[in-house]
RNA sequence: GCGGUUGUGGCGAAGUGGUUAACGCAUCGGAUUGUGGCUCCGACAUGCAUGGGUUCGAUUCCCAUCAACCGCCCCA
């Protein structure tokens, strides 16, 4: 058996690193005009980070990690999430001390999760986001909405639905909790078993449940929006005039429950159009006690993360292609063994002068030199043979017209360079 | 972690318990001593995911493993 990539693993080929170009660029690009500035993390960390950043009873904590132990016993993990990490160097390196508040930061790079593969989910998947630490500003959870939605609009795609809700503080968040709780438990044994699970852990999940959707007590479920206590309410009154104000559409759906533990007030995720079960794109929200977690000052921060992958299968599912010309300016044709050899001593020179330039190596006749030079998509095709060789000239062809010219061989990277230009 | 489908050349895809494993695309060569995108001809799997088992004989039947795809859980 060949050794084969490791499950839930992806190469990204030639073919494919132009998206990957574009997705990076315009990641890049967007934070610019926002004004964040780019981090890079480790790519593991202490597995102690995200068991207790992430929240012990999150699923990415419980059967997701990929952890191991190095040589000296510690424990490590590949990072699930950008947030706990980036929040652990903002702490360490005193980011809190910076002048420039909020810290604005980006980050972009593979995450790991250990999960059966599946449309839109590997095991390595790569992660871009963005993380504002340090204001309580509601036009901030706006903003970095905004950022992610102008991501997705740069790359093209058009059928984005923004959901927002609000978990409330931590005070509205437990008397929600008690309140669902009550809500469920006389009828529970109705409900299916992950249900009955979830009634004691997180109830807030049971109303994400699709088994038990119809289910009457689901309708007449309290609302996190009543149980937002009077700072809570003002703030996601806040974030919302905030959006409306930059004309962003968005649904507020009260079930949205986010994964992670870190999360209060605004939640948010950013939906594609339909590939497949999965069409979360983007995930982010404002959490609180992270920094302070960490033996970091008390200040709140809100982010998010979405991954390139889902962007693929977004753009995929919207149509949307990168039409591609990979081109060369110019491939040497050699024809007998003197002509490689200086065929070779051409290439440099053209490469000196700055055009891409290429020649066979396999031995290919010339007609087949030409089939690869068109391949290429080569401008134009140098053609050296004897007669060429001994009277120091080279014939060119344009291969989009088909003319073709005889230069001289010193001539060659000047000829092509007032030629290419265009 | 659970369920379903699948695994034949670089790609796509037929096929059969019995020995030359269709075909298409791509590639290479030839028709065209040194000229691409069209056409025609030819070449190209000691091998049918891997490991066992049944059998006189298995790519074809059975089991296991691995992987992919889809879905559940959950998420990006």
């Amino acid at each position: 058996m060949p050794i084969q990539i490791p499950r839930g693993t992806r190469d990204v080929l030639p073919k494919d690193i132009p998206v990957w170009r574009l997705m990076e660029e315009t990641a890049r690009d967007v934070c610019r005009l926002y004004n964040y500035s780019e981090i890079r993390t480790p790519m593991f960390e202490s597995t102690d980070l995200f068991q207790r950043g992430v929240g012990e009873t999150t699923d990415i904590v419980q059967k997701e990690m990929y952890t191991f132990l190095d040589r000296a016993g510690r424990s490590l993990t590949l990072r699930p999430e950008g947030t706990a990490p980036v929040v652990r160097s903002f702490i360490e390196n005193k980011m809190h001390g910076l002048p420039d508040q909020p810290v604005k930061l980006f980050y972009m790079g593979p995450m790991f999760r250990y999960e059966r593969p599946q449309a839109g989910r590997t095991r390595q998947f790569t992660q871009f986001g963005v993380e504002a630490i340090g204001s309580d500003d509601p036009n901030l959870d706006a903003e970095v909405i905004a950022l992610a939605l102008t991501f997705y609009k740069r790359i093209g795609l058009k059928r984005l639905k923004l959901v927002i809700n609000s978990l409330g503080d931590p005070e509205s968040r437990k008397d929600y909790k008690k309140a669902l709780i009550a809500h469920f438990q006389p009828a529970i044994h109705e409900f299916c078993e992950d249900c009955q699970n979830r009634l004691e852990r997180n109830p807030l999940r049971i109303l994400d449940c699709k088994v038990d959707r119809e289910h009457v007590l689901m309708a007449s479920a309290p609302s996190i929006l009543d149980y937002l206590n009077e700072p809570s309410r003002a703030f996601f009154e806040k974030v919302k005039a905030a959006l409306d104000r930059m004309g962003i559409e968005y649904e507020v759906d009260p079930t949205l429950v986010r994964g992670l533990d870190y999360y209060h007030h605004t939640t948010f995720e950013i939906m594609g159009a339909d590939f497949g079960a999965i069409t979360t794109l983007c995930g982010g929200g404002r959490y609180g006690g992270l920094v302070e977690e960490f033996g970091g000052p008390k200040v709140p921060g809100i982010g998010f993360g979405l991954s390139f992958e889902r962007v693929l299968l977004a753009m995929e599912a919207e149509g949307i292609a990168m039409e591609e010309s990979p081109s060369l300016d110019c491939f040497v044709v050699a024809i007998g063994e003197a002509a490689e050899d200086r065929a070779a001593e051409i290439l440099q020179d053209l490469r000196s002068a700055g055009l891409s330039a290429d020649k066979d190596y396999m031995g290919r006749k010339p007609k087949g030199q030409f089939k690869q030079a068109d391949r290429y998509g080569a401008r134009f095709v140098a053609v050296l043979g004897d007669d060429e060789l001994a009277r120091g000239v080279i014939n060119v062809k344009n291969m989009a017209t088909g003319n073709q010219e005889e230069v001289s061989i010193t001539q060659l990277p000047d000829y092509l360079k007032t030629n290419t230009e265009v």
